[in-house]
DNA sequence: TGTACATCAGTGAACGCGCGTTCACTGATGTAC
DNA sequence: TGTACATCAGTGAACGCGCGTTCACTGATGTAC
């Protein structure tokens, strides 16, 4: 990831819009967005400071860059639970199992990645990003689009009503987002796992119960 | 607010420490807890910068204060909604309707005063503030505290099972919490007024059905 | 009631800092003829 | 295949900025005798 100049040895870097997003999400997973300095990623990226104004117009620029990653990598973290769950025959408890582990990894990675966590949405003009399917990194899926995906299979099998399908994400979304908020720099922070683990629990369960 | 050493006239403040609050607060509204800065309030107090240091440790200690004296506005809106809810003989539906009115104002705190808003529940090492009596503002009451009271009275109403009392806050927080997070700076950030009064609706429904 | 003195809230000047950003530039690449 | 030239990614030096914080200080207050 550390190119110097000399390391480096070619004058271009090839890939140094990538680089400095790379450095940026190092700093975030440090201290969230205020800790992406873009002197800093110019300097991990081995090059001089102004190189960044060729690929980011401003500071800004390179923070909605780092939280566009950041969402992608939540998505990632979701998918992943996805794929844990096991088939079964009952399609409505699939379903069920499904939108469980989709509020499951979201919480997982709110813990484990908490300054990549905050970048990814808590970024004022980007979180927009999360919703715009147009706009998703090119890894595929939004956070918000697997949440999504994930309702429309209730839907599908029988264990959502479709007249409460519309804005069903805000509701689902609302509670693990807050969850989350409250674990990374609330009272449940520093919480012993297991302790996170069973309110994670509940707060699904009363999502499933009360959406 | 703003007091000049030569229209304050007299060599001592008199009451330097609100005054920077006050000034604190201020820059907190319009721009969150970053927003805060020490040299900006000192000069809003019409003081030297350095006067700060007799009654703040450094700037994070101004920005608790801050976050504390915000955290009491929000309880302040949540009782205000509280007060606004007519009696009835139904204990029940009572209860019921005080429930939903911690969760309006909340969201009504969350969206009257965005800035304030997050320098309370934004500031990592005071949001323990809200869950502590002791440290309550003089004020009285936390945020967290007219929650907690909300839901004893539910179960002295009958209308939560006493089994389901512990942690219910956290449940009903995270939602309201989040949902108060996407509408400042998320994707229901400037959306018609009706459709996050309705969702907000549904999300407390949510909570009601699901806790 | 009057004076001496401790207390401490505020002053004034200065600091180092690292940041984001701009300027005029140079060197490597790829394409047209 | 060889050369001229446009393109543009990166360089190097500099900037102004306002911040938080420290220093040695001074002036007003309140208390002890």
């Amino acid at each position: 990831m550390t190119t110097s100049p000399a390391a480096r040895g070619t004058y271009r870097h090839g890939s140094l819009r990538d680089a400095l997003v790379d450095a940026g999400l190092g700093m975030a997973r440090a201290g969230g967005p205020d800790a992406v300095v873009l002197r800093e990623a110019t300097r991990v990226a081995g090059v001089s400071p102004n190189a960044a104004y060729r690929h980011f117009a401003d500071r800004t620029a390179l923070v909605l860059a780092v939280s566009s990653a950041a969402q992608s990598r939540a998505a990632d973290r979701m998918e992943e639970e996805l794929e844990r769950v096991e088939q079964r025959a009952d399609a409505v408890a699939l379903s069920r199992a499904r939108l469980r582990a989709v509020g499951v990894g979201y919480l997982g990675f709110a813990r484990e990645e908490p300054g990549l966590f905050r970048v990814a949405f808590s970024v004022p003009d980007d979180l927009s990003n999360a919703f715009s399917p147009a706009k998703a990194g090119r890894r595929g899926r939004s956070p918000f689009q697997v949440l999504a995906n994930t309702l429309d299979e209730m839907v599908t099998a029988g264990s959502l009503d479709p007249s409460r399908r519309p804005g069903a994400e805000l509701l689902a979304w609302s509670t693990v987002h807050g969850l989350g908020m409250l674990v990374i720099e609330g009272p449940l922070r520093g919480l012993d796992p297991a302790a996170i683990d069973a309110t994670t629990q509940r707060a699904i369960d009363m999502v499933e119960r009360g959406i």
